[in-house]
DNA sequence: AATTCAAGCAACCGCCGACGG
DNA sequence: TCCGTCGGCGGTTGCTTGAAT
């Protein structure tokens, strides 16, 4: 007795997409929108399993994806947020707008791991690769130690007592928020260019650390909730 | 020019949690 | 409360392409 299957896998295609595949699913989505990946597939006429439409749609087809290379501040980005995260790569994407989760994992593994070990970085736990070892979980994620936030440039603690947090914020109580999108940003005088704190471009603009700019509106899904509204609250 | 090897990426697999009956 | 279904996620596989020999 095991799990059903999600679909008649005798009578499925695999592999690489067609264009005529892509085209029924995109016409299909434009016509219905992403309702149940189940019976996408009959209803579109295709002999493919929902799974796989689903999965094509939201890494390739999707219209508002952002192709292209990733730029030094996405880099950036993903490498603070999987400190935090973890091989959390669905919470990553939704902070990378236009970026997928499956995108940044294949980015993370054959780009930033090299990466972060050239700069002697260990990517799983974000350590210095040659620090003594210590008793570090599997998972990094809520392994990161102070110290290891501090080496990797977003240190929190407070100078004068160690041992207190600044950063009440960091709390990643695995209280989700939504994708931020498009915050106001100050401009930085120099440049020209769009200047972030920290808060901000990890997407906590409502973060009372906040040091850009207070009360702005972000987007919301059908998936929110109350608490899920509150990140970090 | 042919072959081998490695890197990059798209797609698949299986597990898990949410949800509804 | 239990059970089945579904969508979503992370890990892994395998194909394609380009570089090296």
């Amino acid at each position: 007795m095991g799990r059903s299957p999600c679909c008649e896998k005798a009578h499925t295609n695999k592999g690489a997409w067609t264009k005529e595949e892509d085209d029924r699913l995109i016409a299909h989505i434009k016509a219905h929108g992403e309702g149940c990946w189940r019976s996408l597939p009959k209803v579109a006429g295709l002999l493919r399993c929902g799974k796989s439409c689903r999965l094509r749609w939201i890494n390739y087809l999707r219209p508002d994806l952002k192709r292209g290379n990733f730029t030094d501040e996405e880099d950036e980005l993903i490498i603070k947020l999987h400190s935090l995260l973890g091989n959390k790569w669905s919470l990553i994407a939704g902070r990378l707008p236009g970026r997928t989760d499956n995108e940044i994992k294949n980015y993370w593994n054959t780009h930033i791991r090299k990466k972060l070990l050239s700069r002697g970085i260990d990517p799983l736990t974000h350590r210095p690769i040659n620090e003594p070892a210590v008793d570090v979980p599997a998972n990094s994620f809520g392994a990161v130690s102070n110290q290891d936030r501090i080496i990797n440039g977003f240190g929190c603690k407070n100078q004068n007592d160690p041992d207190e947090e600044n950063c009440p914020e960091l709390n990643l109580e695995l209280q989700i928020s939504l994708p931020y999108q498009n915050p106001p940003q100050p401009l930085d005088g120099n440049s020209g260019r769009k200047m972030l704190c920290f808060y901000c471009s990890m997407g906590l603009q409502n973060s009372k650390e906040c040091s850009c700019s207070s009360g702005s509106s972000r987007g919301r899904s059908s998936r929110s909730s109350s608490s899920s509204d509150e990140f970090l609250g």
